[in-house]
DNA sequence: TCCACAATATTAATATATAATACGAGAGCA
DNA sequence: TGCTCTCGTATTATATATTAATATTGTGGA
């Protein structure tokens, strides 16, 4: 290490932890190998820390395949985060209340950097299973909870966000252009809630209203997936929107700042 | 250290994943002092470990109050559990249909050690919010879906969970009487099927159904949890029952051997 | 305003983690 | 069946990261 060192920081810790995140969607079991090629750790570096963090607990290990994959204690930690967040709790009677109405994914997104993360999702008759599982975590300007959140902020962070912030595409229609980005918003603004059409998956309407603080500013939202075909936009603005905000307003925040 | 050093084994990470474990249900945002305290860990290793942890998004920071509290990195590592394990994808749309179809909770839950853990939760109506998050770890003898899982284990193995394991009182109700436990895994045994009437929560009925392995044994189980005062015992076996022990039946595990 | 406790910062000593490397296992191919 | 290559496991000398004692600063409550 060059330089001084950095005594508040546990570097064997961090190489741990990076190799957790090692797994992702499509890498949930992976051979000492593949975790030392992915994390560019060197070879008997990971082969301590797998070896550490499978006796601790964080990674099962296959006695054959000698492959590693993620243990039961990774939900144990959601399990824990969600008594921690005081807003999982509150808006659960409301989502179910929500999904069962209406028979579609009901979620309650977060702003996270410049992403949001569902916290928890409460699944229709038809749910898809990645729209089911929390954690999932979207570029917040491509998402309706995303542009329902940023669209309750001040002009300059709002404009800051529309210009630097990541975006993605997901499918074809997903769009690139910052302009309708920016329109999207203020529209949000204007009318306190914001529609995504195709924007994450084909045929889904997203529609989603921000979860005020008392100073009107949002950190968090509910959305709804609807199929198209079974709701048309004037169905969904009929039937569910009022719905929808009323069930966002009902949802009282204790503050909490993740900005 | 005394004697010779496990050269495999960080134990810098395994302190680390120690004050992950320091929070809990009751205990979901600590301060420096408490997680010392907790933890047993020194003072300055806590603030290290504690500072490393916050620094690679795992744990956030009131800059006020100088708490620490789970980040959303614990929801993403569920996301990576999630399609990490077959099972939970295999069953999602078979607990959604029996969940909206009784409007009860539905759970899948699996064996881990000694207790059972919910790795996928569908919410009734009614559902209290404990009952809907997944992570929860219970117990195996105390829980239906546990009974269903050992009820098809083979008779020593079975025994020796009775015999060993731990039981803990969560009503008033609860028995603790392991005899009681016996007749009611051998029960399960001959009809396929696990109940259990206030163990868990007053007023509530649980029954499961073990999601069986091709060799006949079971390390998942499909549970409902139904209120008694809407649901008598009668109701349940005769509306409920044969669309639950289809429900399990349908789910085709690929092995995985948790135990 | 004062005090007690908690948080933060510093540093010399040493225990731990590193990384190079040897050896064993297993899969694939000829 | 034998050989080769890659992966996994195990070992060890040594560099350095971590430790823990302690000083300093900050904050909440009386």
């Amino acid at each position: 290490m060059t330089g001084k060192q950095n005594t508040l920081y546990v570097a064997s810790l961090a190489k741990g932890l990076r190799l957790l995140r090692a797994f992702d969607q499509s890498a949930t079991d992976l051979s000492l190998a593949e975790l030392s090629q992915r994390t560019g750790l060197e070879k008997s570096a990971t082969q301590r820390l797998a070896n550490t963090l499978h006796l601790e607990g964080m990674l099962d290990k296959d006695p054959k395949t000698r492959r590693f994959r993620p243990s039961h204690a990774w939900l144990q930690l959601a399990y824990v985060y969600f008594w921690s967040d005081p807003l999982v709790g509150l808006a659960m009677p409301t989502l179910i209340d929500l999904s069962q109405r209406f028979g579609v994914t009901v979620n309650l997104a977060e702003i996270s950097g410049d992403h949001i993360l569902y916290v928890s999702r409460i699944p229709g008759k038809s749910s898809q299973f990645a729209s089911t599982i929390v954690g999932r975590r979207l570029p917040a300007l491509n998402a309706a909870a995303g542009r329902a959140i940023v669209s309750t902020w001040p002009a300059e962070k709002t404009d800051d966000a529309i210009n630097n912030w990541a975006i993605e595409q997901f499918t074809p229609s997903t769009t690139q252009d910052r302009g309708t980005i920016r329109a999207a918003l203020d529209q949000a603004r204007t009318q306190g809630y914001a529609i995504t059409q195709d924007q994450m998956i084909m045929d889904q309407t997203g529609i989603a209203a921000p979860v005020k603080g008392h100073d009107g500013t949002a950190f968090s939202a509910v959305q709804c997936s609807f199929p198209s075909r079974l709701w048309p936009m004037e169905r969904i603005l009929q039937d569910a929107l009022p719905y929808i905000l009323e069930s966002a307003q009902a949802i009282v925040p204790h503050t909490r700042a993740s900005f």
